[in-house]
DNA sequence: ATTCTAACA
DNA sequence: TGTTAGTA
């Protein structure tokens, strides 16, 4: 296999990103900084991503909509390694096994905080949550 | 015209 | 997260 090298080819500034995305500049970067993603840079410092990096991010989106935090997106989401080896190992998942086990590992993330219910930690979960406890 | 970092009436 | 300032 080897499109994967396509996927991980750094190609659009982040204004387009934004559009592909519907997130903002300012989140797109601070996503960043949680090494959710790590873009490339041009010479000129400007970040320059890849369709890895933009699935990534709608990844990140619909984890935030659920109403999971960094903190929480961290532990569900496969961290971003080395020149994207893992970007490699990810790719090999088809999309609906990634969802399957991003939904998996969210519940057992709820089930976990729901046990440790102890005030003082910040909790992973905010807000939204009644896709699982209400829903269907 | 775009993007970047840093910072907060 | 929004937004703005001062650059590159």
């Amino acid at each position: 296999m080897g499109d994967e090298i396509r996927r991980n080819m750094a190609l659009f500034p982040i204004g387009i990103v934004m559009k592909l995305t519907d997130l903002t500049a300012r989140q797109i970067r601070y996503y960043e900084q949680h090494e959710l993603i790590v873009p490339a840079r041009t010479a000129g410092n400007q970040r320059l991503f890849s369709f890895n990096d933009v699935e990534r991010l709608l990844e990140i989106k619909s984890l935030i909509e659920k109403g999971v935090n960094i903190a929480g997106i961290k532990q569900v989401m496969n961290p971003v390694s080395k020149e994207s080896e893992d970007a490699t190992v990810v790719s090999e998942l088809s999309e609906v096994k990634r969802r399957e086990l991003s939904d998996a590992q969210l519940h057992r993330l709820l089930k976990q905080q729901l046990l440790e219910k102890r005030p003082g930690k910040a909790s992973l979960i905010q807000g939204q949550l009644s896709r699982f406890y209400n829903k269907k």
